[in-house]
DNA sequence: GAGTGGTCTAGACCACTGT
DNA sequence: CAGTGGTCTAGACCACTCC
C-alpha cells in the first residue's frame, strides 16, 4: 500500500542503520536504483529526497551521493558564562587573548573569521516584553558571524541586542570598529556601570529556512537549534538578549541542576 | 540563475512573512500556481515541498494547503527537577495526584493516556559509557509514550535506562504493572536507597526520520529536540539515563545559570 | 461529481566533476 | 569525454474530502 518512493527509502534507510551502506560513497547512482528498483528517474530521486531531509545521505552534484557520517559535536556548557564573566575583570593583555568561540571550539583566533556588524533596531513585540519596555524602544542589534579559516560555513550566528539608550552611556559600545572588545560584553557592560547576575538560556529548534543551510554549510537534512540567552543584571533587569543560531548536528548544549537534599 | 521552484519558494516565502499569505487556508490550489507561474505542476509541487519541509506550509490531502500558525509552546524549566525530587518525599496519596507530564502541560491525568513499557537491553556504547560500566551490561529499558485524550499525536517519548542490577534491589521496580509509579522515578530510587544530587541535560536536535513525524503528530517540516537527561546520585554515580523526545515547534527548554559576584 | 493534493512515468536537457 | 546529480515537462491516474 505505501507508495513505491516510501519503500525504496524505507529499504535504503534500513541499509544505512545496519551499516551494510557504511559512510562514504556508497548510494548507488540513482540509474543504478531506477533499474534496480524497476521504477523511473523521478521516483528515485524522490526517494532520496526522503532520506537528505532526514540528514542520513549527502547527494554532491557530479560526484555522487554519501551516508553522511556523524558529526563532531561542540560542547557548550554554562561553565562558559561563568569564565565570560571572570574574564572581565582580568588585565587587557590577558582579556585580549581569546574568546568564547575559541573557548567552545578550542581554536585559536588565527584560525577563526569575525564578521560584526552594529545596526540599531526597533523592539518587536516578543522583545520588548522580554526587557520589558515598550514595543518600538530603539535597540542595538549587534550581528556576529564566526567562520573557520578564510571561508566556507558559519560556525555560529549570533544576534544580540541591547537597549540603545543603555548602551549608549559609553559611546564605544556603539561603534563596531572596537569588535573585537577585549573581555567580550561582560566587560563593555562593566564599562557602564553593569554586572551579569544570571542567565537564561531559552532553547527550541526548527529546520532551516532560505539560506540558512547554506550559510551554515549543511545541506538540507539539518535542523537548527536557536537559543535566546537573557543576561539579567544585579537589578533584575534583562540588560542583553542574544539570538544563537547552531546547527543541530555539530552542537551539543549542556546543563547541570543541583538539587537540594533531602533532610536526613 | 535560481531554478523555478527555487523561485515560486521564494515568492510564497516572502507572502507569508509578509503575512500577505496569513494562516488559514490561503495558499492557492498547485493548479492555480501553475497557471499563475507558468510552470508544470510537479515543478509547482517541487516549490511547495521546499516550504513544507521549513515548516512553513501544511498539505492537507483533499482540503488544501494552509500557512502553518505558530505553534503555542510547552515550557520546560529545571523547576521541574526540583518538584519531583520533592515528590517522592509526600505521603503516598499526594504522590498520587498528578506526574510531571500533567505539570509541564497543565492538563490532568484524565486527559493524557500513558503507555508504558519494560524492557531489558544490553548498554550500548554510549549508554556504557554515561554509566561507567562495561559494554553489554544488562539495562532496564522503560519506554513512556504520552498520548492527549484516546488518541492523536504523542505529547512526549521516553526511553529510560537503568542498570538493571541496581534496580533489581526492588522487585517492584521491574514490573511495569506497577505504573504509574506514585511518585516517579525519584521515589522508585527512593527504595533502593539512592538519592538524586544533581541532574545533567544534554541537548541536540535534528530532522525526524521513518515514522516518527507520524508518531508525534506533525507533518514533516518540523525539528526534533532531543534531550539525555542523566540522574547523578549523592556519590557521583550517574543512575539514571532518560532520552527525551519532543517537538522543536511545541517545545521551549529554560535553563537558568547563576554567576558568582564580582568581588566589590 | 468537482476540487484538492499525492504519486508516477518517459524522456529531455542542463550543470557539475574528474579523467 | 563519461558519469553523476538537478531541473523540468506533459500528462496520467489515484486518493481523499466535501457537497
Amino acid at each position: 500500500m505505501a507508495a513505491k518512493y516510501e519503500r525504496i527509502a524505507d529499504d535504503l534507510r534500513q541499509q544505512i542503520r545496519s551499516q551494510q551502506l557504511a559512510p562514504g560513497k556508497q548510494v548507488p547512482a540513482q540509474t543504478v536504483l531506477a533499474e534496480r528498483y524497476r521504477v523511473s528517474l523521478p521516483t528515485v530521486q524522490q526517494a532520496l529526497s526522503v532520506l537528505q531531509a532526514e540528514g542520513l545521505i549527502d547527494a554532491v552534484h557530479g560526484i555522487g551521493t554519501y551516508v553522511r557520517a556523524p558529526r563532531q559535536r561542540i560542547r557548550r556548557t554554562t561553565d562558559r558564562y561563568q569564565w565570560e564573566k571572570a574574564r572581565a575583570l582580568l588585565p587587557l593583555d590577558e582579556r585580549s587573548q581569546t574568546g568564547s568561540t575559541e573557548y567552545d571550539t578550542g581554536l585559536t583566533m588565527d584560525d577563526l573569521d569575525f564578521h560584526t556588524e552594529y545596526r540599531t533596531c526597533d523592539a518587536s513585540a516578543d522583545l520588548a516584553r522580554a526587557f520589558g519596555v515598550e514595543q518600538g524602544t530603539k535597540l542595538l542589534h549587534r550581528i556576529y558571524r564566526t567562520f573557520i579559516h578564510g571561508e566556507g560555513p558559519a560556525v555560529s550566528l549570533i544576534d544580540s541586542y541591547i537597549v540603545y539608550e543603555v548602551a549608549a552611556a559609553n559611546p564605544d559600545l556603539l561603534d563596531a570598529g572596537n569588535e573585537p572588545w577585549p573581555g567580550g560584553t561582560n566587560h563593555q557592560l562593566r564599562t557602564i556601570g553593569i554586572e551579569i547576575d544570571r542567565i537564561v538560556d531559552e532553547i527550541t529548534a526548527r529546520p532551516p529556512q532560505g539560506d540558512e543551510s547554506e550559510l551554515l554549510g549543511f545541506g538540507s537534512g539539518v535542523a537548527i537549534l536557536v537559543l535566546r540567552k537573557k543576561s539579567i543584571d544585579t537589578d533584575g533587569h534583562v540588560v542583553e538578549i542574544s539570538d544563537v543560531i547552531m546547527p543541530g548536528d555539530r552542537t551539543i548544549m549542556i546543563y547541570q541542576t543541583q538539587l537540594d537534599r533531602w533532610p536526613s
